[in-house]
DNA sequence: CGTGGATTTGAGAGAAATCAAATCATGTGG
DNA sequence: CCACATGATTTGATTTCTCTCAAATCCACG
């Protein structure tokens, strides 16, 4: 009866909202439809009306949008445990797309089942409101990088954001990190060419604070990157015990 | 037992979501403290713990942060109607600051009543949520349009939003409205300076899109104002009737 | 009528984009 | 196991957009 596609959702709902153990059961027993989908397959697409939710179980996800002549700006990523379509249970129609980043295991919940949990569980619907509270602030943070940072501190602050979301989930140790993304895609993030990611990376990697081969990246100095990047991880909202 | 300072939220929640008229009578009996403030003035530090959310009764109010050398980003501009520190009920630390654009008039409603309120009534707790949920997506949109847009497109693109939110709520006509923000300010908005702002406001006026004096823009035609800055009105999920 | 904030304009510098080509994998099929 | 095709990364040269610095003008207000 365990159900290790909600594993890595229960366990961050617990540490950052105060469930009792019958909410989290009934979160436990909601019904999931699992699937596996290849990188860069979409999700969901802008303009469509859906009617569950979606997991991510393993791998990840990205959500984007693109201008009229083709210009894509990636607007999250998201990580094992995130719901990046939450929003769509209140929200009518989807504003942007949702694609996979890497081969990945998604759980689809339908609407119903959760509307029906947050209308007969109010610790459980502030805790999922919790969730796209953080997701909106670290709009903010993207919106703010970009908008006022230049190119090798937007890029070592993003580099930061990744290696700390990355570990409190367990999968960043030391400033070591496995995220199959290619340089025009983190242009995408920052607002960047990829032509200039390039230069940009090469920048950090003169500094001594990265180190990159395929998809693993390496933090050479935690504490100097984020200082690089000016980053306060305080927007990420996380629960006290995973603060260095 | 009319409470002006509630009409505008109220007409807000009961256009975008269902609510019946036990709800609206138990948000209109919410506690109220009401506060005037001066154009600038303080309205949330970040890193401030707060207790209360403000709901704008006239006027307007911004969110914003500062680089470590000083340089700030607007994260949005509010208008009547709107709680701009509503994640504050489920976020513990500001993770920005929250500021009078104008002089204006807020009301303060205690978390605690508000909580009560979610706790009792799942459905006026969507509505809020929902709320949360429109505003996260106009900062997706802010970080598309400040991370993939030329300045003059991205300056029409928010002359474009602003009208839009503006009609809705009676604040704008035929294209006018009284915003009463600098080009400094404009620039914060959009990750440019305010030298560039002022070019590139010339050169929509040069296009015969828009005319200002003081703090009123004139948007001389309104479909080209919107094509010039590949607005859709999609993320601002307005309810039917107030799409053109 | 003077003062200070906001807007406007000019000139030059800097950051990032664009265009183009070379190099470096990685994975496939012979 | 090598030859080749494909996609990603890297580098160079040039252009474009935006910033910076500076000064002038405009305007509301006391």
């Amino acid at each position: 009866m365990s159900r290790p596609l909600l594993d890595s959702l229960l366990t961050k709902l617990k540490a950052a909202s105060d469930l009792d153990s019958d909410d989290l059961r009934a979160i436990a027993s909601l019904p999931i439809r699992t699937r596996h989908l290849d990188p860069h397959e979409f999700i969901v697409k802008e303009g469509d009306r859906t009617h569950e939710c979606c997991l991510i179980a393993d791998g990840f996800a990205f959500r984007s949008k693109a201008t009229w002549q083709g210009q894509t700006q990636i607007l999250s990523l998201h990580v094992p445990g995130e719901i990046p379509d939450l929003h769509s249970l209140h929200l009518e129609l989807m504003d942007h797309d949702l694609k996979a980043l890497s081969r990945c295991t998604l759980g689809f919940i339908p609407h119903a089942a959760i509307k029906s949990l947050n209308a007969n569980r109010p610790r459980v619907a502030a805790a999922l409101w919790r969730e796209t509270l953080v997701d909106a602030s670290i709009f903010r943070e993207w919106m703010f990088n970009i908008g006022s940072r230049v190119g090798v501190t937007r890029m070592a602050h993003l580099l930061a954001e990744l290696n700390r979301r990355l570990e409190v989930i367990g999968m960043a140790k030391n400033g070591v990190f496995d995220l199959p993304i290619t340089q025009v895609e983190l242009g995408e993030c920052l607002g960047l060419t990829g032509v200039h990611v390039n230069r940009v990376l090469k920048q950090l990697r003169a500094e001594g604070l990265v180190r990159t081969s395929r998809s693993v990246f390496e933090l050479l100095d935690i504490d100097l990157m984020e200082e690089r990047g000016e980053f306060d991880p305080d927007y990420l909202h996380l629960p006290a015990f995973a603060l260095s």
